[in-house]
Formats: C-alpha cells, sequence, structure tokens
DNA sequence: TTAATTGCAAAGGTTTTGCCGCCGC
DNA sequence: GCGGCGGCAAAACCTTTGCAATTAA
C-alpha cells in the first residue's frame, strides 16, 4: 500500500509549480486514492462531501491544471472531438498535441501478446495505440519560438 | 493509389447492411478519400459543397451509422467524458464499450521499438494504449441475455 | 407500400469563459 | 501587495433527439 499524507500531497503540489490550496488538495487526493479514473462530475460529488461549497468549475479548471503541469493523466479525449478514418487496417496514431492533426503511424503492429487475453476476465475485443506528440510542422514553430535568434 | 469507383462504394455500403443515399455515399466518399481523420463537422463542410442541402445533423447519424456496422473507425472519444487519472506509471487502460468503466491493464508496457522515434518528424512524447472490450460484470450480463435458458 | 433516412430545430450535457472577491506566498 | 485561484453564472460547443416529409427498396 502506497501512503501519503498531507505533506506529501503538499509538496507534490509545489514540486509541480502549483499553488497550494485545499481545493487543489482535496481534489488531487481523492484522484490519488482511487483507481476509478473519475470523470470531473464524479470528483466534485466526492469532493463536494467534505467541502460543499465548491465549484464544479473550478474542478475543472484544477484538473486541466493538473494535467498541464503533468501531475495527472487525461485518460480519454485524445482529441476534443470525435474524428473518424475510412483506414480499417490496424494502425497506431499520432496525435500532435498542439494543432491536433492526426496521422497514421506506419510502425508495426504491436503483438498480440501484449493483450491480457482472458486475464482479470475482461475481454479484449480491439486496441488502439495512441502516440502523442508533435507533428514536424509544430516541432519547428515550438523550436524556432523557443530559440529566437 | 487505391481507386474505388461509385459502384464499388456503393457496393460496400451495400455489404454493411446499409440503404443506400447519395449523403452516405458522399460522406463515405469523402472519408474514403482523406487520410485527414477528419471530424463530422470538416466532413459536413466538405459535402455540403457538392450538396449544399445536407444536414450536420445527418452528418452525425451517418457517421455514428457507419462506425456501429464496421465501416469506418472512430478515432478519439474513448469515452463519453474526460476522464482522470493520478496514476503517471505507463500503463494501458481496458475501457468497457458497455458500462464505460476503466481499469488499468497490469501488462507489460510496449516496448520503446515499436514507437517512431524520429520517423517522420513527429516527435512522440507519450504513448498509450487502449484495449477495448467488455469487463467481467458486463460480459456476463451479455452472454446471460444471449442465452437466455 | 413500408420502413428507413433526411432536414431542421430544439434540447441535452460537458467544458470553457469572464469577472470579481479572496487567498496563498 | 500581487498574482494566482475559487465561486458563480453565462456562454460556447459538440452531439443527440423528435418529428414531419421524403426516399430507397
Amino acid at each position: 500500500m502506497e501512503g501519503k499524507n498531507d505533506k506529501d500531497f503538499i509538496a507534490t503540489l509545489r514540486d509541480h509549480g502549483l499553488q497550494v490550496t485545499y481545493q487543489r488538495l482535496a481534489i488531487y487526493q481523492a484522484l490519488y486514492n482511487t483507481k476509478e479514473h473519475p470523470s470531473a462530475e464524479v470528483i466534485y460529488q466526492h469532493v463536494k462531501k467534505r467541502f460543499p461549497m465548491i465549484s464544479l468549475g473550478t474542478v475543472y479548471k484544477t484538473l486541466e491544471r493538473f494535467y498541464e503541469v503533468g501531475l495527472i493523466e487525461k485518460v480519454s479525449p485524445i482529441t476534443e472531438v470525435a474524428r473518424y478514418d475510412a483506414n480499417l487496417g490496424a494502425h497506431h496514431h499520432l496525435v500532435c498535441l498542439q494543432c491536433h492533426s492526426i496521422q497514421d503511424a506506419d510502425t508495426p503492429i504491436i503483438d498480440q501478446k501484449i493483450v491480457p487475453q482472458e486475464k482479470s476476465g475482461f475481454q479484449v475485443l480491439r486496441q488502439q495505440v495512441i502516440l502523442q506528440g508533435y507533428c514536424p510542422e509544430c516541432r519547428r514553430n515550438i523550436e524556432a519560438s523557443r530559440a529566437p535568434k
């Protein structure tokens, strides 16, 4: 069992350049102590029990901030909106964090062995690999703006 | 270059048990002829050039229908809303198609070698594998309702 | 003919935004 | 004290839904 006390949580927030408030502490602790991958709404409902005056907007802002500084992971919407693809051949996707473009990766498909076939009773029907980073164009722009001269 | 004529497109739609309409043809062709992984809105704008009377709602319904019958892929929202996770260790996610629960897969992380390090100029910062299927509970429910007796 | 599909508009639900007062540092 | 943060409510979006008219089979 991992254990983190309040002091540890505070230190973790500070380490990520975040100002510490009791709302942030509560949100981070709630997320840290579950395996449920909750949505903003679920976290809100949970935290509200201890801090009834907290607002849903704050939860959204805070989670997004946490994600920005790399404190937490965001599981689902890799992109803002649904995107479609007529290419049914199994392939990976390269998703640009900056311009949100998506391109197919022509790297080999992962070996089936990584899939937990019947492990834990979960029946896997499909798998997809998401590779996130910067596309060539955005990469150039970012590097250009970082080293201006 | 792959080539599909109207007849092929029509056949493909029929093969998937779909009624054929101009709108569906146009939408499928638009998607088939691009590598851009467009959103519903983008497809709408494209198709509207040839069929100005088409509605955005139809595009949404049609894409969803295509996805249902396995004619196209849907890239992004693995779940309906954003979900968060304080577990930063690289790991895969098992996403239930039925109840939308998410659990961590404890299968080994993919070998770095599958990642296109600098390939095509794309800079990969993180990778995630999404395994979709049915969780143990939903699996039982589905099987129970399929074979009732 | 009949069931499926379209267009339109309204509704639903999630997430973002703006503004001001307040709090951490 | 200053800049960042929280609360609140409105707004912005994306997507779904209902219904009447139309169309494919």
